[in-house]
RNA sequence: GGGCCCGUAGCUCAGUUGGUUAGAGCAGAGCGCUCAUAACGCUUUUGUCGUAGGUUCAAGUCCUACCGGGCCUACCA
């Protein structure tokens, strides 16, 4: 048995999150965290709400809330639709919690005194009229280079120059629109990343079996121009973790946090702390995952994400954790995502182009989204949603190939044998090889699970569900029942035996279809199969069952064109 | 401007270190079955592997240029 730390990229707490920010870390990890733990390895599977910085800020103004309250609620939300995803997090934590307070400032104090920081005074822009510095992504005005009029602080959109937000002509706050800003000094502390560069260069050259997306990324940043940068991680903000050093003031500092992405990563150590104080464990309990003097040698950590989070968690975290000079574990393998589009085009939070997480619940239950989601998961280049790619998985995937297997099963027996396990026949050689065939497919499927590689476990998985249909076409059983009700007998069971096994090893795609075609076959808590002739044989002469219900609807194509229709855009 | 990724059947995608007639699922066509959510099974059609060069006995796979799509470029997290 082996323990497994699985993280998830940290989801943003300004608003609902679409299916692709779903599909690019936790609905994989999730997958990943419920394959490890039915294969009987002990789990760790953390994720949490990145709660600082102005974006929070300013969505919290707009409601009209404090931050905290506003925070306090978007969690709330997230949670419930993390659960209503049948995400399996041990914790689901907030970036904003007491622990990630004392972690941040023990790590900032670590490598201050390493000598990992820099005090650097920097000139900021100031915004007399919001009261904040203002970040240059909100501050606009009229590019001095090609007059375009809506050039951002930090890029012009129009002639993609670099631009100082000083640069501009006419530079006004996004937030309030005061053009009234001036250019302050302000000290900030500067993460001395490119003392790490050679460090961090020589760790990730040795992954070479992470993904491509992933080690490109990390190198460009290490090589490109003159390497690695030092990086700001502080902000003169209100909400967000106060800069100490350990847990002493730090002079000059006051009024300063650290700024998100200094915190956030942090916060995946922080969240199983809260964890073990949430469940009555011990320090000892979480320290077991996180300090390799004190017990994390044997852990695995794995880290999923979207390819925009890449940096963060092969350079600026690694540094965190190389700079602290102390034990901690640092991530063993990172799988990265592309993005999902939505018809063409981008998901829009701000346009309402394309179905988010509560929108996607009301429509169609957990299973069919996860399962549409995981078996075209992003992985290897963007992938595209669309309703008539989507309509045509659900509908063949899972009411046809499996829902349609169950069904047809099931009531076959319960007419000709009633509603238990029929007696009688041996199984043939037909049977013998289909179990052979099953065993062997089964293997490759772990072996895609173990390796992380979605797509290709959707498509074996389904692969082995489409052998029931060919096995019982083969077998005939309504044939041989008139002639040889034995033989049928035996087909019958066998088939019955295959339906749970669908049920276990398809558990990690749709736990909510599975459970109930478990709990129907009544055996709600079966094992995953090691030894799949021997699973084949649980279900012996007189266990009882029901028949269930249909497992997976139809999508039709009215409903379709009304969702098409309805998720196209233009909502404000 | 610089960098990276992608471009393979109508659609969504596989194609390991270059090696015989380029694959899967869906859609289409035909046949079969009738237990089942008009479901299932079998057979089958379709490709100048973005374009143009080059290396090689051999290139979807390597190199160069170009075209098209996307991402990143450090203050979105």
């Amino acid at each position: 048995m082996a323990r497994i730390l699985i993280t998830s990229a940290l989801p943003y707490i300004n608003g609902i999150k679409h299916l692709g920010n779903l599909v690019g870390s936790q609905l994989p990890a999730d997958l990943y965290a419920r394959y490890m733990r039915e294969r009987g390895h002990e789990v760790m599977f953390i994720c949490a709400t990145d709660e600082h910085g102005t974006p929070a800020e300013l969505a919290a103004a707009k409601t009209g809330e404090e931050v905290d309250a506003y925070c306090a609620r978007m969690h709330d939300e997230q949670a419930k639709l993390a659960d209503g995803f049948r995400l399996s997090f041990d914790h689901y934590g907030r970036s904003s919690s007491p622990q990630n307070h004392k972690l941040t400032q023990h790590f900032a104090g670590q490598l201050r005194k390493n000598g990992f920081l820099d005090e650097v005074s920097e000139k900021q822009v100031y915004s007399v009229a919001d009261g904040r510095f203002l970040p240059d992504r909100y501050i606009e005005g009229t590019c001095p280079n090609c007059g375009f009029e809506d050039a951002r602080g930090d890029q012009c959109d129009n002639c993609t120059k670099q631009l100082d937000p000083t640069d501009l002509i006419d530079a006004h706050s996004t937030i309030s629109g005061s053009t009234d800003l001036e250019v302050r000094e302000t000290k900030h502390l500067h993460l001395r990343q490119s003392l790490l560069k050679d460090k961090i260069d020589a760790w990730i050259s040795s992954k070479t079996d992470w993904p491509i997306l992933t080690t490109s990324i990390a190198k460009k940043w290490l090589h490109d121009g003159d390497g690695l940068q030092d990086r700001g991680i502080t902000r003169d903000l209100n909400w967000g973790v106060p800069v100490k050093d350990g847990e002493n003031d730090w002079d000059g500092m006051d009024g300063k946090v650290f700024y998100v992405w200094f915190d956030a990563p942090v916060e995946y150590i922080a969240a199983t702390a809260e964890w073990a104080e949430a469940n009555g464990k011990s320090e000892a309990d979480w320290e077991r995952w996180w300090r390799t003097d004190k017990g994390a040698d044997d852990v695995k950590y794995v880290q999923f994400m979207g390819k925009d989070n890449v940096p963060f968690h092969t350079l600026s975290f690694p540094a965190t954790l190389f700079g602290s000079q102390e034990p901690w574990k640092v991530v063993d393998y990172i799988k990265s995502f592309n993005y999902l589009n939505y018809d063409g085009g981008q998901f829009s939070t701000s346009r309402g182009r394309g179905v988010f997480m509560d929108q996607a619940l009301e429509i169609l239950p957990a299973d069919y989204w996860r399962w549409w989601l995981l078996s075209h998961a992003p992985e290897n280049s963007d992938a595209e949603f669309t309703w008539e790619n989507f309509q045509g998985s659900i509908n063949k995937d899972l009411a046809d190939v499996l829902g349609n297997f169950v069904s047809r099963v099931t009531k076959f027996c319960r007419s000709k044998f009633g509603e238990e396990v029929p007696a009688g026949g041996t199984y043939s050689d037909v049977e013998n090889k289909l179990i052979a065939d099953l065993a062997a497919k089964v293997a490759v499927y772990e072996g895609h699970m173990e390796a992380m590689e979605i797509r290709k476990a959707a498509n074996e998985l389904r692969s082995i569900w489409v052998m029931g249909n060919e096995y019982l076409q083969t077998a005939a059983p309504w044939a041989a029942f008139k002639t040889d009700p034995d033989a049928a007998a035996a087909s019958v069971r066998l088939s019955l035996n295959l339906i749970r096994l669908y049920g276990v090893l398809s558990r990690p795609f749709i736990p909510d279809a599975s459970a109930a075609i478990l709990s129907d076959m009544g055996d709600a808590d079966a094992a995953w199969p090691t030894d799949v002739a021997a699973a084949m044989g649980t279900f012996e002469a007189g266990h009882a069952f029901t028949v269930p219900a249909v497992t997976f609807a139809k999508i039709s194509d009215d409903d379709r064109e009304a969702w098409a229709e309805k998720f196209a855009g233009v909502r404000t």
